[in-house]
DNA sequence: CCAAAAGTGTTAAAACTACACCCATGA
DNA sequence: TCATGGGTGTAGTTTTAACACTTTTGG
């Protein structure tokens, strides 16, 4: 069954920078092609918008096809219009990214008998498309945004210590903070919360964990609160 | 003649919110919509985006056609991709929201045989669509990025005095500012720069006139200049 | 007992806030 | 000469930045 428009219509697609931390890197979830344009290339996972689908469901849909990732942090960036962004015919894609935490979801990667895998940001192989263009885009908004916005909480177990949360930071601002001031920082905005629990299995002194309390930090906001780190 | 395609396709369209500074208001141009649905009642400037222009040349096309505005600041919102955003069939629109300065651009509002006009963002008709809301968001946008971006240079003319900058800010960020404290920190960071011109024609003392010093702002940026009002 | 990371305060510098008066100009 | 806004400095307070040692735990 086809459908015929009076004027010639760009095809629409998602596009979905997903992000995760590791003990020492900010990493990216690509999906390797195995069909032309751009064949065995690495991409961004996506695809084609459904008429009957808002955007967030089919990012949501395609990543979930794609990865296995599911019941995660998702925003919409921005939309890419170049004229020439895919070789075959005009391609509109409506980017997003997306927070996971990696404990929390396995990497079940290939579940569309693609190859998906987790890339560090230094360490990105060429990307098919625009593709490269758009993970920049996502990694600045990251970094700008976790400044004034808890999304870095998404990142992590739903407990944590202190020295994960400052580590995403460093990781993601890319410059080192001081343990104290950090410290100081997160504990006087009071928006994360003590749990009473400790890590376990390390070979040192276990710390604290603490939860993000998104009900506080709501009611601070309301109030005017802001956040900077 | 016609397009067939495979699968169904949403249509794409651009709207733009362009916002413009008054003495004493902040105002938005809407156009009265001639044909239905929502025949009569307003909406922002925008249409369907041809399948050989980029994103932001269907939105700087549509605005010149529809409100003569052109060569003014234009950036993208969102786009929004509800299934019943539009009763005649799915349509996707990218947000845009312009800035202009209401004295270097004439109003030469109804160009497309449409009746465009600026409404103060307290005085809002009943929009169609969806474009209430794409306004709320161009608004808050607007609000958050003017502190830490220097685009609120873009809604005044080229030389402008310090009043004027801080009536901006005061009209943008709803509250009042202090004077002194205001123009130490504009002047401190060194972004403005003296024409050696005075105002003309008022009945007062007259002021500095001061330009925007991008260079000099891009300048600083590099160096890692924090800007915020 | 060693290695590894947890946890904890103080001080100096910088930034921010609040605040009031004289000046220049045109009507 | 009056009305209108232009232009200017200081002091108290808050926020930030720099900085090092003791504690706990497991191996």
């Amino acid at each position: 069954m086809s459908h015929t428009y009076e004027f010639a219509r760009p095809a629409l697609t998602v596009d979905v920078v997903v992000f995760a931390l590791d003990e020492d890197d900010l990493k990216v979830m690509l999906i390797q092609r195995d069909l032309p344009p751009y064949e065995g290339a690495w991409a961004l996972p996506g695809g084609f918008v459904r008429v009957e689908e808002t955007l967030d469901d089919a990012a949501r849909r395609e990543l979930s096809e794609e990865t296995g990732l599911r019941d995660i942090y998702l925003e919409q960036l921005y939309t890419a219009g170049q004229l020439d962004r895919d070789p075959r015919e005009r391609v509109v894609t409506v980017a997003y990214y997306a927070l996971v935490n990696l404990a929390g979801h396995a990497v079940q990667a290939s579940t569309d008998a693609r190859n998906a895998a987790w890339f560090g940001m230094n360490d990105l192989p060429p990307l098919a498309f625009d593709h490269e263009q758009i993970l920049k885009m996502a990694h600045e908004r990251l970094r700008t945004k976790v400044r004034y916005q808890p999304i870095g909480f998404e990142l992590l177990p739903e407990r944590f210590t202190l020295r994960q949360l400052q580590h995403l930071y460093e990781v993601i601002l890319d410059r080192e903070l001081d343990k104290r001031n950090f410290r100081k920082k997160v504990l006087g905005m009071e928006i994360v919360k003590e749990t009473g629990e400790i890590e376990k299995d390390v070979s040192h002194r276990a710390a604290r964990l603490y939860r993000f309390d998104k009900r506080k930090y709501d009611r601070l906001m309301k109030q005017g609160l802001h956040f900077e780190i």
